[in-house]
DNA sequence: TCTGCTGCCACTTTTGAATTGT
DNA sequence: AACAATTCAAAAGTGGCAGCAG
């Protein structure tokens, strides 16, 4: 789903994060239980240096745009039916392999352990922060496509979307609201299988501190709000100044304008001098993006972080680790509600049927759970449905002051067919502080994809869709067909292990898995 | 009482099918 | 008949608001 067509001239508008140039040893946590890393420059795989993954670089798009918002502070309204970002996640991708595959994810952390509150037009911390949310990735729908495929023209994330709901069934990413958040993207090459972790899984991270944000249900700061009214076209019906106000004095059939509690509010405390426009009121908001600083690469910049660093940022780094001894490959396959996806890019290129096929991969979110994914053994035999889900199905999340310690995330990786935004679930495993009582389990890991009314609509190729309109309730809040678990299964082989405590080490390496055995 | 969340609303954009024109 | 352009309707994405819950 490479929307835009037009790339900008040169570099600009684009903040750059690459992690070319620091990799260290990575000692596989032995908490992983399964497989940790081993990072090495000078990795097994036999590749020009040019190519290799630490050279890659990305830029933010619309960075200006972002700047902005990130100067006001940002906030990202979510809600129980999932809500997509503004600005959209772009980025523009250089110095990959041009042939080889790769798998771009983004997942979204917590920045800090404070809940926060939006008192006297800024914020403030307000606490501690609520467990964290079963982490889950939202996989770019293109993945895996060559570097060639990537650099070609922006990458956009856009479809992404952020709910507050605990059981959200659509694999939409889950946070907690008044929370500050960090999202990051993860560059990962993929195996000969279109998957990774397998065996010597090269990624890499990238962290924008200006794409950091609180989440929120409704908006807080009413400059926010403008801002978003004036650049989201999807905004536009409330553009024009005090238009809004006049909207809905008209819609309330007066005479006069209404002005919202919200906007008197923050009237009123903007009459205060200095408070609304006053950088330092925004240090609640920035305080700890300095920290993310740290470790985000500018201009080619090492990262640096030194322990205080490492205790403050919550982030995690991506680790190889699988969860499963299945193999899993791309497959494709097609019942009465889910169909058969494109294949990979590389591949449409050489596949007649969507050779021309221009519609973007779109949204189709699901998470995954190596148990679930242990039960197809093969193509033909579809597993059972997946269990209802409940909050039973992730591994229990930790505080913040566990996660402090460290918390590892390990993340089955999820198949990404081809008109398909693709979301992994992620579930957390225990902190070592609860892995006394919970240790870590491949059966923590639970699958349940779900398509909502449009994502089942956009999941259709063109052709096929012309042919076979779906009904949307045929779709709609139903439990994801297991076919797609089998038609993704490839994905399921690998999974993520999100640690802590190397992410304040690596940004990119080699991951190796170990004891890895094909199904 | 206050804060945050939910559901609904009207509005706009997006998308794709159907229609019309060349 | 084939293709391109236009029109139209449905779906999806917005922020605002009222009301509810804790």
């Amino acid at each position: 789903m490479l929307q835009e067509k037009s790339l900008p001239e040169g570099e600009d508008g684009f903040t750059t994060a690459q992690t070319a140039g620091h990799v260290e040893a990575a000692a596989g946590s032995p908490a992983m239980g399964v497989a940790g890393l081993s990072n090495s420059l000078s990795s097994p795989q036999s590749q020009d240096p040019e190519q290799t993954i630490e050279n890659i670089k990305v830029y933010l798009h619309e960075k200006e745009l972002w700047k902005k918002f990130h100067e006001a502070g940002t906030e990202m309204i979510i809600t129980k039916a999932g809500r997509r970002m503004f600005p959209s996640y772009k980025v523009k991708v250089t110095g990959m392999n041009p042939k080889t595959k790769y798998i771009l994810l983004i997942d979204i952390v917590p920045a800090d352990d404070h809940r926060y509150k939006f008192c006297d037009n800024k914020w403030m911390v307000a606490g501690k922060a609520e467990p964290a949310m079963p982490g889950r990735l939202y996989v770019h729908p293109d993945s895996p496509a060559t570097g060639a495929h990537w650099m070609r023209q922006l990458v956009s994330f856009q479809k992404l979307k952020l709910t507050n709901n605990h059981l959200d069934p659509f694999g939409h990413i889950i946070l907690n609201s008044m929370h500050k958040y960090q999202p990051r993207l993860h560059i990962v090459k993929a195996d000969e299988n279109n998957a990774f972790g397998s065996k010597n899984t090269a990624f890499c991270t990238h962290v924008f501190s200006e794409t950091a944000f609180i989440s929120v249900t409704s908006y807080q700061n009413h400059k926010i709000t403008q801002l978003k009214i004036e650049n989201n076209p999807f905004a536009k019906g409330f553009r024009g100044s005090d238009d809004s106000d006049l909207r809905v004095a008209r819609l309330q059939s007066k005479e006069y304008p209404v002005i919202s509690k919200s906007i008197m509010r923050q009237r009123l405390v903007s009459s205060h001098p200095g408070q609304l426009t006053s950088k330092s009121d925004l240090n609640a908001l920035h305080s700890s993006h300095q920290g993310l600083q740290h470790y985000q690469y500018e201009n080619g910049a090492h990262m640096q972080f030194g322990a205080a660093d490492a205790q403050d940022l919550p982030l995690n780094s991506f680790t190889a680790q699988r969860d499963s001894g299945l193999f899993y490959h791309c497959l494709k396959r097609r019942d009465d509600h889910y169909f058969r996806s494109p294949p990979p890019y590389d591949q449409q290129m050489l596949s007649p049927p969507y050779r021309n096929e221009v519609a973007p991969r779109d949204a189709c979110m699901y998470s995954t759970s190596g148990a679930e994914i242990a039960g197809v053994s093969g193509v033909d035999d579809l597993p059972p449905p997946p269990p209802p889900l409940s909050c039973n199905m992730w591994t229990s999340v930790s505080p913040y002051t566990s996660y402090s310690v460290q918390t590892m995330e390990t993340v089955p990786y999820q198949p990404f067919p081809t008109h398909f935004t693709t979301t992994t679930m992620m579930p957390r495993l225990p902190t070592i502080a609860s892995q006394g009582s919970q240790p870590p389990s491949e059966s923590h890991f639970s699958v349940y994809n779900q398509l909502s009314q449009s994502q089942v609509r956009e999941r259709v190729p063109t052709s096929s869709f012309q042919r076979e309109r779906v009904h949307p309730s045929l779709c709609e809040r139903k439990p994801p067909s297991p076919h797609i678990n089998t038609a993704n299964e490839f994905l399921y082989s690998q999974s993520f292990s999100l640690s802590r405590e190397s992410s304040l080490q690596y940004h990119s390496g080699m991951g190796t898995v170990e004891n890895w055995t094909d199904g």
